[in-house]
DNA sequence: ATTAAAACTAAGCGATAGCTTAGAAATAAT
DNA sequence: ATTATTTCTAAGCTATCGCTTAGTTTTAAT
């Protein structure tokens, strides 16, 4: 996103902002591969040139629209953070993870969908930035599971990389969305079998 | 694949299982989007036009190779299916399932990655296919959960929702091929968290 | 040996992909 | 009002997509 202030000959017609968020919720529907820049251009409403002056490439503005889509659920990692309750915070983290998806009628996360679709590819600013996430989020569990003391280190290493893979079923459920479907899920990952 | 053994004037000079087997493979490394039919053509050493005579599509050759897919993981499920030790059967079948695919140093399932890609797709036949896989598979789940006679109903359901769901985490791990993350997260999979 | 049918090669089809560009329209500075 | 600079429209660029077809080669049947 240029955002150089020099003499404006004229002002843009659009808000970056506001194009990057339609951008997003059509990647969201329909993946990276999927999403042509035709269709994009529709969608966003802004012409080819635009999408090209603004974002430099299709890739930039699917990078923008994660950004986007990170900074709009920044509030369920914040509160995921700040909160000090252990394993019910990861619970919760879940359970709001779905609302967000439920209220907005979009299926999935965004991030793993991302992930599933870059995780092989030769795309390494993606593909990094998914892993960076996903390795960061493990991160946020070991912190979380570490506050049960009676857990010994490889207890909680194991614990961390179950949730995390977890949220791939997450995902996967929240696709089809059936709302029971999912809390059945999230019960039972956190209980036993 | 047409199979209609008339007069025959010219032998091909592929077979047609031969040609899958290799078609199965660049799909799975690649999905199916992501593969084309010239890459297709190297991959299977045979050229467009014989592709196109035995299987009609890209999408036939796809159908044939998921096929085939099937036919060589069939003895893990018909072992699956002939044992009677319920849930340790579960179990076992996501051993199993990872023992493949370390074996053959390919990662990932490609039915798991195949529902991904086509769970949100038009494409209603591979759609249908990997959905009615799934119910299949977790109407086994539920029989071999059922052999436990102390669970009712309800807690199997849940229970075989959280197994079928649980092969998306197994496949995210087994893209990455960490075979020690893979072990542990079957294990968490079925002990308490 | 001739003929007919199938398999093959290689070229090319229209559609669409991501991206660029020429030129018109708009606007801040002079 | 003129000029300089930027935005915008619309057309078009090359590459690749899935797929087809014209024409040659091979082979079984006569």
């Amino acid at each position: 996103m240029r955002c150089i202030t020099e003499i404006m000959a004229r002002k843009k017609q659009y808000n970056e902002e506001d194009v990057i968020e339609k951008a997003m919720y059509l990647f969201w529907r329909n993946g990276y591969e999927n999403t042509s820049v035709r269709m994009l251009e529709k969608e966003m409403g802004i012409n080819q040139f635009s999408i090209y002056a603004s974002f430099g490439s299709k890739h930039g503005v699917f990078v923008e629209s994660l950004k986007e889509y990170r900074k709009r659920n920044a509030s369920i990692f914040n509160k995921l953070r700040a909160s000090k309750n252990g394993l019910a915070d990861i619970k919760q983290f879940f359970y709001d993870s779905i609302q967000k998806t439920n209220d907005l009628d979009y299926k999935g996360c965004l991030v793993t969908n991302t992930y599933n679709e870059f995780v092989d590819s030769e795309d390494e600013e993606i593909k990094n930035q998914m892993i960076d996430f996903m390795v960061a989020l493990k991160q946020i569990f070991i912190e979380k599971l570490k506050m049960d003391t009676t857990k010994d280190e490889e207890t909680v290493l194991k614990q961390a990389n179950y949730l995390l893979l977890a949220k791939h079923g997450l995902a996967a459920a929240a696709r089809v969305n059936n709302e029971q479907e999912m809390n059945d899920y999230i019960e039972m990952t956190f209980n036993n079998i």
